[in-house]
DNA sequence: TCTGGGGTCCTAGGACCC
DNA sequence: TCTGGGGTCCTAGGACCC
C-alpha cells in the first residue's frame, strides 16, 4: 500500500491589490479594484497626499483584475466589466494594473518557498502547486513556515491547502481565505468537499457547470452521487468519468516542476470597433505592432514558432482564428507578419472588429531554430 | 454595464502516408 | 472498379484557468 501524496496548493491572497496596498498604505481597508489603464495612476499632490482615481471615473472597456476583500462585499469581483463595477461600487478606488511590480512580488515569494521546497510547479503569477511528500517536516508545521517566509520575503499574506492530490489541495486552499492554513485527507472529502458547489472544482468553468445545474447537480457531492449513465449522454465518456473520480477527490496528476511554453501571443481590444476598410490604416498600425511586440517577446524568450496565427473578435463577439505553419520556425517580426497577413486574407472583414491578436506557436529554442536554418542553408550538411 | 490579455488542453475533421 | 485501418500532421473552435 502507498502511503497519500502530501501536495500543497500556495495562492496568494487578492495578489495584485495586495501588492498596490503595500505601496499605498494608506488605502488599507477601503475598498480597492486593480484594473484601470495609465490614465489612472495616482497624482501625487503639493500637500504631499495623492490623490486616487475612483471607480466611477472610468470610461472604457476594461474588466476588473483583482479587487479588495472590501471592494468584495460591494459586489465587485475579478473579471467583471469596469464598467458594471463602477455601477456598483463607484467610490471604489481604482489603481491601474502593474503586472512588472506584480512580476517581482511573484518572484520574490516563489523564491522564499524554493529555499524551503526547491521543487515548485508554477500556475501563473500568484500560485503554485508543492510536493511536500518526501518533506521531513511535519505538514502543519511545515505548512506556517511557508506561510511565515512567504511574509517575511513580501509582507504579503498567502493561503495554502495540503491534501492528497492537486485536486483537493487547490479546493482546500480556497477554503480558508485570506491568510488560511487547510489540510483535507482523502476521508475529509464527504463532510468538507461534498457540501461545495460543483463549481469549485477546477476544470468545471460556467459552461459545465450550468449543464450541470440543468440535470439538477449543484454540490460536488451530489456530482458524487449523479448516475453515471446520465453523466456519460450529456458530458461524454472521458468528462463523465473524469467527473466521477474528481467528485470523489481522485486525482493522479504529478506536480510539474518543468514544462516548455507552447505558444506565445500579443492581442489588444480597441477602444472603440475598427472597420477593415474605413480604418484601415490604424488597424495596419496595431497589427504590425503586435507583430513587432511578439517578436520582442520570442527573442526575450529565446524561443521561435512553426506556426503562426491570428485571432480576431468581431464586434458581436464571436472569435475567429487561422493560422499556417511555416517551413521552419522564426521569431522575426516581418516573417510572422507576412504569413498572419496571409491568414488575415482568409477571414470575413465586412464586420466590424473589436480585438485582433496574433500568436506563434509549435515553438523549439531560438538556438535550435538558428541551427535548422544555418542547415537550410547548407552550412551544416554541406553537399 | 456588455465581456482584458496571456496561456493550456481537448475535440474533430480532412489530408496524407503506409 | 465501390473501398480498410492505423498513425500523424494541420487547422478551427471551444472550454477553461490565472
Amino acid at each position: 500500500m502507498v502511503p497519500p501524496r502530501r501536495i500543497a496548493h500556495l495562492d496568494m491572497d487578492a495578489f495584485f491589490a495586495s501588492v498596490e496596498l503595500l505601496r499605498y498604505p494608506e488605502l488599507r481597508g477601503l475598498p480597492v479594484v486593480v484594473g484601470g489603464g495609465s490614465r489612472h495612476q495616482p497624482v501625487l499632490q503639493p500637500d504631499g497626499t495623492r490623490r486616487f482615481s475612483k471607480l466611477r471615473d472610468y470610461a472604457g472597456r476594461g474588466v476588473v483584475t483583482t479587487s479588495t476583500y472590501e471592494a468584495r462585499a460591494l459586489g465587485v469581483f475579478s473579471a467583471m466589466g469596469t464598467m458594471k463595477a463602477a455601477a456598483l461600487a463607484p467610490e471604489a478606488i481604482l489603481l491601474p494594473t502593474d503586472f512588472e511590480s506584480y512580476k517581482r512580488y511573484s518572484r520574490l515569494f516563489k523564491a522564499a518557498v524554493a529555499e524551503i521546497v526547491p521543487d515548485i510547479e508554477d500556475r501563473g503569477i500568484d500560485e503554485i502547486y508543492l510536493d511536500l511528500t518526501d518533506h521531513p517536516e511535519e505538514t502543519r508545521a511545515l505548512g506556517m513556515r511557508l506561510k511565515e517566509a512567504v511574509k517575511a520575503a513580501t509582507g504579503l499574506t498567502c493561503s495554502i491547502g495540503i491534501a492528497p492530490n492537486k485536486l483537493l489541495a487547490k479546493i482546500s486552499s480556497d477554503l480558508d481565505k485570506p491568510d488560511g492554513l487547510t489540510i483535507v485527507s482523502l476521508e475529509d472529502v464527504p463532510a468538507r468537499i461534498w457540501p461545495l458547489s460543483a463549481k469549485k472544482i477546477n476544470g468545471i468553468g460556467p459552461k459545465a457547470y450550468a449543464k450541470l445545474t440543468s440535470l439538477g447537480i449543484e454540490t460536488v457531492g451530489q456530482l458524487a452521487q449523479a448516475d453515471p449513465k446520465l453523466l456519460q449522454e450529456h458530458f461524454g465518456l472521458n468528462s463523465a468519468e473524469w467527473l466521477h473520480r474528481v467528485a470523489h477527490g481522485h486525482d493522479e496528476r504529478e506536480v510539474v516542476t518543468r514544462s516548455d511554453p507552447k505558444g506565445v501571443s500579443r492581442e489588444t481590444t480597441f477602444e472603440r470597433d475598427l472597420h477593415a476598410k474605413h480604418d484601415r490604416d490604424t488597424l495596419s498600425e496595431i497589427f504590425t505592432r503586435l507583430c513587432t511586440r511578439l517578436s520582442e517577446d520570442l527573442h526575450r524568450k529565446r524561443y521561435a514558432g512553426r506556426t503562426v496565427g491570428i485571432k480576431l473578435r468581431y464586434a458581436d463577439f464571436r472569435t475567429v482564428t487561422r493560422d499556417v505553419t511555416l517551413p521552419s520556425p522564426t521569431a522575426d517580426a516581418a516573417m510572422i507578419r507576412r504569413a498572419a497577413g496571409e491568414c488575415l486574407r482568409r477571414v470575413p472583414l465586412e464586420q466590424r472588429l473589436r480585438l485582433l491578436g496574433v500568436r506563434v506557436s509549435a515553438l523549439v529554442p531560438l538556438d535550435e531554430a538558428e541551427r535548422y536554418r544555418a542547415g537550410e542553408q547548407g552550412e551544416l550538411f554541406p553537399g
